[in-house]
DNA sequence: GGACAGATGTAAGCTTTTTGTCAGGTAGGG
DNA sequence: CCCTACCTGACAAAAAGCTTACATCTGTCC
């Protein structure tokens, strides 16, 4: 399996190239955004892990311009740690997932399995709870198998109380995942979100554990 | 919090131990491979930190051994500097981070409060004693396998007697655990928070031993 | 350019829940 | 029996969350 990594650190190249060869995949690696691109734009390879910080064109400019020209190729994107905004733009851009700085070998490992087998179709990109399900790949929503508009924020919230279907998220931890890490919020944004969400996938789709935060509807099984 | 030091350097061991110590934890130091193997292997500590050269036994067969044994304990691994195999080898038989030496003991500590905190994500976050449990992730509560809805400070206040289930914990202390700063306190209110406990949870789910404080209801081995 | 539509942030007033306080009442231990 | 520690119900203050209206900003279309 062929897989293209665009990372100018050596070490960390070094480091994931010995790793990724080690578990069976034939690297490509390519040390600046130029070089990157054009390999991705015309060679064949089963996924990429793109760094965001590269030197001559920009990781973001990068998958976007692949994006457009309709390569939907699988992207990890390597993010600094805790850069909350680059990590929704590259997400929005079109990235299958992401990984922060410093990150383990393992982990990197793992989820590019995950991205080979969803992009494989032997599993589905659909993440679903109660009525509500949401394909990742394609971000959309479903209430009941009924298509729904979301803006990209109220996506992306949605995407977030999915992936903790489990729990409550709380308004802070929200407005962390949802907007840039140092954004001092002193409104009620992420409660008017919510209240748009709820107006669009019914009433119940989110509840309020009050002092707690917010979580999705789950199957009752009442 | 009980932890693993394997290591066979005396001095560096000595560090380890003494600064480990300060912080708070409980270390078992062991000096060669077979002793820290058999300790890892039935014992119970919360994190390993494992030194690759040991005597008798090397740290990588250990970790490996663990690990198919089931043994998923977090291991911090050191290894001496540069050494790019030994860390690859190291993390892909299992390892949850490493440090190359000579390194820093904040680092140390550092890496340990993350591989602890990453690792407490997975365990069973489950506390239970007599008919209460509570879900420290969820944050439910639940009475002979029933949600019980409760408010943040409520959810609170069992979490502490459940964290002190063996003993009664004090008006005094519990002020102080849940009203962390200003716990200048004239009023009952924690007598009228434990009232309210007990109407939700039961009248005996929280017995009062006058003078002492209160306590969690234990399992009735009468 | 300018009108328009969609997305999102801000503000204010309102509802609901949580929490603190007080004023008695109760009961265990000496 | 009596003191003190603790309990209870009622009420009020405070906090959390909801809703509606409106302001901005952006990009699009003519």
């Amino acid at each position: 399996m062929r897989l293209l990594l665009a990372e100018d650190d050596p070490l960390i190249a070094r480091d994931i190239v010995a790793q990724l060869s080690k578990a069976g995949y034939v690297v490509t690696h390519e040390k600046d955004g130029e070089a990157a691109w054009f390999a991705g734009e015309h060679e064949d390879f089963a996924a990429v892990i793109l760094d965001l910080g590269l030197p001559k064109l920009d990781g973001l400019t990068i998958l976007k311009r692949w994006r457009a020209n309709g390569r939907n190729i699988p992207v990890i994107i390597l993010t600094a740690r805790g850069n909350w905004e680059e990590r929704v733009e590259g997400i929005d851009a079109g990235a299958d997932d992401y990984l922060s700085k410093p990150f383990r070998m393992p982990e990197l490992l793992a989820r590019l399995r995950a991205v080979l087998r969803r992009y494989a179709g032997q599993a589905n990109p659909i993440l679903s709870s109660g009525p509500i399900s949401i394909d990742t790949r394609q971000k959309t929503v479903m209430v009941d198998d009924l298509l729904v508009e979301v803006s990209p924020l109220e996506y992306r919230c949605i995407a977030v109380l999915m992936q903790n279907r489990d729990r409550a998220v709380s308004q802070m931890e929200l407005t962390e995942q949802l907007y840039a890490q140092d954004f001092e919020r002193e409104s009620n944004s992420v409660e008017v979100l919510v209240g748009r969400l709820r107006k669009k996938l019914g009433k119940d789709a989110i509840l309020t554990r009050r002092g707690f935060g917010y979580q999705i509807a789950q199957d009752e099984a009442t």
